[in-house]
DNA sequence: CTTGGCATGTAACTGGTTACATGATTGG
DNA sequence: CCAATCATGTAACCAGTTACATGCCAAG
């Protein structure tokens, strides 16, 4: 149940069509929740029937912008989400049920596959590479945002730490993700 | 598509039934892929149905056990499947949403809201106890499997560093998570 | 006035969740 | 033999993905 509380942080932030909202999603809150054009189309639909948005144009017409802006009923809902209590999400991540996977067909197989450690080898690399990049991102928008000194808005106000908090958990997650793909290319070493 | 791999996975370990799968993946696969026992059965009816496992009773009876088991294609999708490269998925975090919008509404409030900053600090130093508690179970999982001179079936063999890769993850995870929320708890210190 | 791209939308499908139903097996 | 539990399954729904269709608008 997060992409209409999403949106609906994205909308009081900044009122917005569809098209906006996408486009923006892409490079905020899509960094750690992404949303398709056409998901983000149904739920604008069920946010202003549920009549927490509301928007400038009565009818929707197709290929006419649309600007979607948030109520109060809307507001009152995002404060109930915050305040609610959610466990944390299990990890899900397909590399690790590869690696598995590969652990399982190496057990079952008689002589050690060469080829096969080589491809697993390759692959961890290109993820560090990857994780790597995003990483180097992220300390790039920190250095510009978030530095003592910086051009930032609002230095020091609750929401601009709130901000940096969840800019610092990504920052965390790719460090962590480059520290073990290099430590597990050490112990696969050939 | 990670679902039936690891279905394959499980069941290329042991062959089992279905609802052995999902007390398996309540306490293994499960770590890094969860699914439940509807998703699983649904799973194994396709994957018996592209030729990739078989079932010992020729027809489903409801009630009635049937035990699965991963035949030579089977074996073959995995090993296909595992040497794939597949881009890393981009985190998707429902906290991390929720103090973005906890952002976004503590800018829009006038006075500082004192009551829902308690609130958002209650709520992270719960998430760090429930990582540290998982880091905890983790590491002890660690000790027993993996440490020097352990139980371990078969230490030093190539699946087995695998599968301690695995397992590194999810403590580097934990511990991520946990300092994280350390840190950003200091930073909202009243 | 037409072409390209922007904005919105429909349709069909896959994956994941929740609620519930029913047959088989076993311990008392 | 009956209740509890195990094992399998159906149904309906929500979330996310992919492919494509259509209308608007502005630049050339």
């Amino acid at each position: 149940m997060s992409l209409p509380h999403a949106i609906l942080t994205s909308l009081l932030e900044k009122p917005g069509s569809g098209a906006e909202l996408a486009q923006r999603f892409d490079k905020s809150i899509g960094y750690f929740w992404q949303a398709t054009h056409q998901q983000i189309y149904r739920e604008l639909a069920r946010l202003e029937e549920r009549g927490l948005i509301r928007s400038a144009a009565r009818e929707a017409t197709r290929g006419r912008k649309r600007d979607f802006a948030v109520i109060p009923a809307g507001l009152a809902e995002l404060e109930r989400w915050t305040s609610l209590a959610q466990d944390p999400q299990p990890v899900r991540d397909a590399l690790l049920v590869r690696l598995r996977a590969a652990a399982v067909i190496q057990a079952g197989t008689v002589q050690a596959d060469t080829a096969r450690a080589g491809i697993l080898r390759a692959e961890l690399a290109r993820h560090r590479e990857l994780h790597q990049r995003q990483l180097s991102f992220y300390q790039a928008v920190e250095a510009h945002d978030f530095a003592a000194g910086s051009e930032a808005r609002a230095p020091g106000t609750p929401d601009h730490r709130l901000q940096h908090a969840v800019l610092r958990a990504g920052i965390m997650f790719e460090r962590a993700w480059v520290s073990w793909a290099e430590e597990t290319l050490r112990t696969l070493e050939p």
